[in-house]
RNA sequence: GCGAAAGUGGCGGAAUUGGUAGACGCGCCAGAUUUAGGUUCUGGUAUCUUUGAUGUGAGAGUUCGAGUCUCUCCUUUCGCACCA
C-alpha cells in the first residue's frame, strides 16, 4: 500500500512534467555487468571483481527539484534548524547569477556555456568539453587518438570528490571555438574533469583567476592571459599561482578596462544580449533527482515503455506494479530485467505489446514522505488524508548529521511536491531539527554497512535499561559525534544506587507535615531550595531549548549531591527534602523511566508518574540577599567576596578596591580604569 | 579538491550572551568499613621551578578581559548526488 500511492503520486508527476527521462552517467563493471554506487568503487575499480570501472551513459529517471531550488533556498528561513545545515542546504542549492554564453564553432554547431564571470571573457583562453559532449563524440570518428582519449576519460567514477581528486588529462580537439567579445579563435579541449551531464557539459577557461583552469593551462601549455588585476594595482605573478578574485578591476579587456566586477558583468551582459550571442542567467549547482536504481530491491518504477505510444504511467486502477517475489538470483543485475512474465505487458494506451520499466526507485523516494503517510496508514483510497494536516510539520524531527543534505533536501522537496498536488497545507516537513553527531568506533563512523556496530544488549542484561540509558545521555551532547567507549558506565550504575538508597532512605523516616515555602527559613534550608529551584529552571532549558541532555543529568547528580549533605532532620527540612526527591524524580523520569516509576511510587504519590506535570520554579526560592563577586586585576582572578545583591556600581566598585587581595596586587600603581559587569565580576585595570 | 563541523586534564565532557577554565562523571591516589578482595563512604586529583607563574591543536590579532570574536595554518569527523 505504500509503494502503491508512491507510485500513484510519480505517474501524477510524469503528467506534470516533473518527472521526466534523460541520459546520465553511472559507474559500470563490464565483468558483473551491472551499475556500481560510488562507495563500491574502490579506487577505481570493482569492489567484488577488481575489474576497471568504466563510466557509462543510460536513460534515468530524474524529478525536477531545480524548479524548486528557489523555493527550496527561501523557505529555509521558516525553519528552526541548525544554522550549519541551513548553510550546508544553502551550498549545495548553490545559486549563482550569471550568464549562458553561445561560442561559435566554425562548420559546427555552437557551444553553449554557462559562467558566473562573464567579466573575464576577454581572459578565455581555451574551452573544455565532456568526453560524452556530440563535439568530442563527432571527432571521435575519424581520429583514433581522440578516440583512445574518451575511452581514458570513462575510466573515472562518477563523484564528484573522485573528479576533484584525480589527475586533470585534456586532449585538444583540433578545432576551435569564436570568443564573442573579440572574435579570437580558442582551441577546444576534451578534458575529463568536465561531465556532460551537468550543466551543458562544456566551460569556458580563464586559467589567469580560476585555479582548476590554471593548473590545466599549466600541464598543457595554454596561454594564461591576465583580465583583473588587484584593485591596488600591485603586481601577480601568473607563474606562481593564479589570481582569483573578484575584488580587482578589469583590464586587457578593452571596454572593460578598469571597471569593477558588478559593472563589468552589467557592462558585458548588456552587450552580450544585445548581439544575441547571450542572455543573463540564474543557475544552481543543485542537480535533478536521479530516481532510477537499476535493482531489484526497491518499488517498481510505474511506467509502460511502448514502441508506438513512448512512455506512459500506469493507470491507477492497475496500481501497485508489484515487485515480483517468484525470482531467480543469477548474481549478476536485477532478475526483474530479463523475466518476460514482469516485463511483457500490454500498452495501456494502443493495446499493443509493451514493455515495463524495470528500474526501481531510489529508496530516498520512500523516507521522503514516511512522516505523513504513518499519520493515516490506514487510508486506502487516498495517498494522504486529513490526519496529515493534523500532525505535519513535524514538531521536533532528529536525525544523523549524515542526512543534513541529500534525505533532507529531498524530503522538503517531496512536501512540496504533495503540497502542490494538494495533499498537504504546510510548506516544509520538519519544523525543527536535532542533528545527532555520528557514534563512532574506532575512530569512524558506526554503521550497518561497515558492519562495527555495538550492541547494547549486552550491556542492558548487565546494568539494566535504565542505566544503559543515563550512560549514554550523559556520554556527550547528542549534535557532538562520539567514539563508542563503554567505560564509564559504572558511574551510571552508581549513581542510580546512590538516587535510590536516598530516596529509601527519606521515606523510612517519618514524614511530618510542614510546608516549604521561603518564609522563615533557616540559611541552610534557603540554600537547598536555591539550589533546587535553580536546578529545575536549569534542567527544563537543557530538555527544551538546549536539547543538552547530558548536563541536565550532570545538573542533577549535582543535586543529589546537594540533597546528601543537607542534614536536617526538622519537619521543615523533611518537607523541603520531599520536595528536592519529587522534583528529580520527575526531572530524570524521561532518561531512567522504570526505576522513576517506582521512586514516585515510594516517595508516596498515588498517581503515575507520567501522569504528572514538570515541576515548577517557585521565583521566590531564587532570590537572594548577597551574592559572590570575583575580583581580577588586569583581568586575573585575584580575589572574591561577598555583597548586596542590589550593590550599584559605585558600591561594587567601592568594595573591590577596598579587598585586601586586590590591593596586594594594586599597591603603589595608580588605578586607570575599573569595570563593574554588575553580579558578576569587577576588573581594576592598573 | 569543495561544503559543514570539531580539537579543552590520563579519559568522556562543562563553561548557554566576550567575564571565575576544568562543573558532572570515569580513572587514579589516600583514608574509613572489611579476615581479604569487591561493594559502600570520606578526602584529594590541570601543569610547574608554588608569596607565584603557565595552561583550552599551532601561530598572529582585536579587547580592560578570549576556550568563546577575526585571520593564517595543522589534525580529525561528516557530506559530495547510486550506502541510506
Amino acid at each position: 500500500e505504500y509503494y502503491r500511492w508512491e507510485q500513484w503520486m510519480f505517474t501524477r508527476l510524469m503528467e506534470k512534467g516533473i518527472a521526466y527521462r534523460k541520459t546520465a552517467p553511472v559507474n559500470w563493471c563490464p565483468v558483473d555487468a551491472t551499475v556500481l554506487a560510488n562507495e563500491q568503487v574502490i579506487e577505481g575499480r570493482c569492489w567484488r571483481c577488481d575489474t576497471e570501472v568504466e563510466r557509462r551513459e543510460i536513460a534515468q529517471w530524474f524529478l525536477k527539484i531545480t524548479d524548486y531550488a528557489d523555493e527550496l533556498l527561501a523557505d529555509l528561513e521558516q525553519v528552526d534548524w541548525p544554522e550549519q545545515v541551513k548553510t550546508m542546504q544553502r551550498n549545495w542549492i548553490g545559486r549563482s547569477e550569471g550568464m549562458e554564453v553561445e561560442f561559435e564553432v566554425p562548420g559546427q554547431d555552437s557551444l553553449q556555456v554557462y559562467t558566473t564571470r562573464p567579466d573575464t571573457l576577454y581572459g578565455a583562453t581555451f574551452m573544455a568539453i565532456a568526453a560524452e559532449h556530440p563535439l568530442a563524440l563527432a571527432a571521435a570518428q575519424d581520429n583514433p587518438d581522440i578516440a583512445a582519449f574518451i575511452e581514458i576519460c570513462r575510466k573515472t567514477n562518477t563523484s564528484e570528490a573522485a573528479l576533484e581528486k584525480m589527475e586533470k588529462l585534456g586532449m585538444a580537439l583540433g578545432i576551435d571555438a569564436i570568443n564573442p567579445v573579440n572574435g579570437e579563435a580558442m582551441p577546444i579541449w576534451i578534458a575529463n574533469f568536465v561531465l556532460m551531464g551537468y550543466g551543458t557539459g562544456a566551460i569556458m577557461s580563464v586559467p589567469a583567476h580560476d585555479q582548476r583552469d590554471w593548473e590545466f593551462a599549466r600541464k598543457y601549455g595554454i596561454e594564461i592571459r591576465q583580465v583583473v588585476e588587484p584593485a591596488d594595482g600591485a603586481a601577480i605573478d601568473l607563474e606562481a599561482g593564479s589570481f582569483v578574485t573578484k575584488d580587482g578591476r578589469c583590464c586587457n579587456s578593452d571596454i572593460l578596462d578598469g571597471l569593477e566586477f558588478n559593472v563589468a558583468f552589467d557592462a558585458i551582459a548588456d552587450r552580450l544580449e544585445a548581439a544575441g550571442k547571450g542572455r543573463r542567467q540564474v543557475n544552481y549547482r543543485l542537480r535533478d533527482w536521479g530516481v532510477s536504481r537499476q535493482r531489484y530491491w526497491g518499488a517498481p518504477i510505474p511506467v509502460i515503455i511502448c514502441s508506438n505510444c513512448g512512455m506512459l504511467p500506469v493507470p491507477a486502477a492497475d496500481l501497485p506494479v508489484v515487485l515480483p517475489e517468484d525470482v531467480e538470483f543469477e548474481g549478476i543485475g536485477s532478475p526483474i530485467k530479463r523475466m518476460d512474465s514482469f516485463k511483457q505487458v500490454s500498452c495501456p494506451q494502443c493495446g499493443g505489446a509493451a514493455e515495463r520499466e524495470t528500474d526501481t526507485f531510489d529508496t530516498f523516494m520512500e523516507s521522503s514522505w514516511y512522516q505523513e503517510r504513518f499519520t493515516c496508514v490506514d487510508q486506502g483510497e487516498a495517498m494522504l488524508d486529513a490526519r496529515a494536516d493534523y500532525w505535519a510539520p513535524v514538531d521536533l524531527y532528529i536525525g544523523g548529521i549524515e542526512h543534513a543534505i541529500l534525505h533532507l533536501l529531498y524530503a522538503r522537496f517531496y512536501h512540496k511536491l504533495m503540497r502542490d498536488e494538494g495533499l498537504i497545507k504546510s510548506n516544509e516537513p520538519f519544523q525543527r531539527l536535532l542533528t545527532q553527531g555520528m557514534v563512532l568506533k574506532d575512530g569512524s563512523k558506526m554503521s550497518k554497512s561497515k558492519g562495527n556496530t555495538i550492541d547494547p544488549q549486552d550491556l542492558i542484561d548487565r546494568y539494566g535499561a535504565d542505566t544503559v540509558r543515563l550512560f549514554i545521555m550523559f556520554a556527550a551532547p547528542p549534535e557532538q559525534s562520539l567514539d563508542w567507549s563503554d567505560s564509564g558506565v559504572e558511574g551510571a550504575y552508581r549513581f542510580l544506587k546512590r538516587l535510590w538508597s536516598a530516596i529509601q532512605l527519606h521515606v523510612e523516616s517519618p514524614a511530618e507535615q510542614a510546608s516549604a515555602t521561603n518564609k522563615s527559613l533557616g540559611d541552610e534550608q534557603k540554600a537547598m531550595r536555591l539550589k533546587l529551584h535553580e536546578t529545575i529552571r536549569k534542567v527544563s532549558d537543557d530538555y527544551e531549548r538546549r536539547l543538552t541532555f547530558n548536563t541536565a543529568i550532570a545538573a542533577n547528580m549535582e543535586l543529589l549531591n546537594s540533597v546528601a549533605r543537607f542534614d536536617d532532620d526538622s519537619a521543615t527540612g523533611q518537607a523541603i527534602r520531599q520536595e528536592v526527591f519529587d522534583a528529580m524524580v520527575l526531572m530524570l523520569a524521561p532518561i531512567i523511566p522504570h526505576i522513576c516509576h517506582r521512586l514516585w511510587a515510594d516517595l508516596g504519590h498515588d498517581s503515575l508518574i507520567i501522569d504528572h506535570p514538570w515541576p515548577t520554579v517557585d521565583e521566590s526560592a531564587l532570590v537572594q540577599q548577597s551574592i559572590e563577586m570575583v575580583i581580577q586585576v588586569n583581568g586575573k582572578l585575584r580575589g572574591k567576596m561577598q555583597i548586596d545583591a542590589d550593590a550599584d556600581r559605585a558600591s561594587c566598585e567601592a568594595a573591590a578596591l577596598a579587598n585586601e587581595q586586590a590591593m596586594r596586587f594594586i599597591g603603589d600603581s595608580p588605578v586607570r580604569k575599573v569595570i563593574v559587569v554588575p553580579g558578576k565580576l569587577v576588573n581594576i585595570v592598573i
